[in-house]
DNA sequence: TCTAAATGCAACAGGGGTGACGCAGTTCTG
DNA sequence: CAGAACTGCGTCACCCCTGTTGCATTTAGA
């Protein structure tokens, strides 16, 4: 199945969609769940969705590049590369934060090890140091951390933030993200 | 199968070994292998898995079994209730480091989500936190600091230090954990 | 040494997911 | 409106994993 050479028909377009936010669900709830698991919820014959995806990494390959798109978008739209990296490294937390709410199941695919997305993240994380890279320049960051580490950490740090079910609010999640990276648990001088 | 009333044999207990040790190399790798390809991992023959493990769960409850062990047993060898609290954190920190370096799928797999673990779980968190409220009270940590993000930052800064690739010796690890956990990567005063 | 336990091997039944097919009916779109 | 595209449904074959059984052989341990 799928041929991608011909544009789809618009309900057809929509069938796609509404497969993915299903699979987004369904998959986010258990990874290892069948595709018929996937039709049902998308209200939709397990059949068609094989019509649109040739296989289940096919459906999965969608979902990745899904999230890459929103992210690029989203990340691009707070000026990272201009902005003050302080306002910079805010915006974008929120931002990522509002995609990973969204479609966590993606977002954990998009950043599991493999030679699968390595493309995608390797770009993303260079985005990241760049940002970082600012941020230490206008000493928001110490000189001599290690930016690698750091980005995990950051990484880590939005993981966790969305998985901690006492706050909803991106905007309250990002502040408390930027500022556990940036001074840790310890007193305040 | 399985028939825990009557003591295993010594070659039966090494089986049962061998098949732990293999099931963590081959499940690590992929979480989703079959249980023949964990039984040819352990140089075994997949109805001798069955006969150990009633099924899939079995084993893995027992690897999880394994690692909530050990972290008590090394965790306790720290004496995280009396030991200074810094010594203490540096020392947990470095040996449940060498744990998850060695278990890292059964690990992964003790701390996810679910009522299934709930119980050894919390009883570890019951214990991180104590550590951190000790921390706390000895000026470490901040007083106002929020201790379940703070336990939730500890545990995500020992995971990504144990995917980090560019060091290997669990102490250097550990106090690069603690580090970032009291004082983040921004600028030291 | 002798018995009970453990193992390997072959084979079996069962279940579930996957992918494909044709066909009839519906929906888009030029 | 007419043809093309899309969908639902039933059905099919296939494959892989799981769990079990019986039997011959090897091994541990009293």
């Amino acid at each position: 199945m799928v041929n991608r050479e011909r544009p789809l028909r618009a309900d057809a377009e929509r069938s796609v969609r509404t497969i993915l936010e299903a699979a987004e669900k369904v998959l986010a709830a258990n990874p290892t769940a069948s595709l018929e698991q996937v039709a049902e919820a998308a209200g939709v014959a397990r059949t068609t969705v094989h019509r649109r995806f040739a296989n289940r990494q096919a459906l999965v390959d969608a979902m990745v590049h899904n999230v890459f798109a929103q992210l690029d978008e989203v990340i691009a739209a707070c000026r990272p590369e201009t902005a003050p990296p302080l306002v910079a490294l805010h915006g974008v937390t929120a931002s990522v934060l509002r995609v990973k709410l969204g479609w966590p199941f993606a977002m954990t695919e998009s950043f599991t090890p493999g030679a699968r997305w390595s493309e995608g993240q390797r770009a993303l994380a260079e985005r990241c140091v760049a940002l970082l890279r600012r941020a230490q320049a206008d000493g928001l960051v110490a000189a001599e951390a290690d930016l690698g580490w750091t980005c995990q950490v950051y990484y880590a740090l939005i993981g966790e933030a969305a998985h901690h079910t006492d706050e909803t609010d991106p905007e309250v999640m990002a502040a408390k993200v930027v500022d556990t990276l940036l001074h840790g648990v310890g007193p305040r001088p």
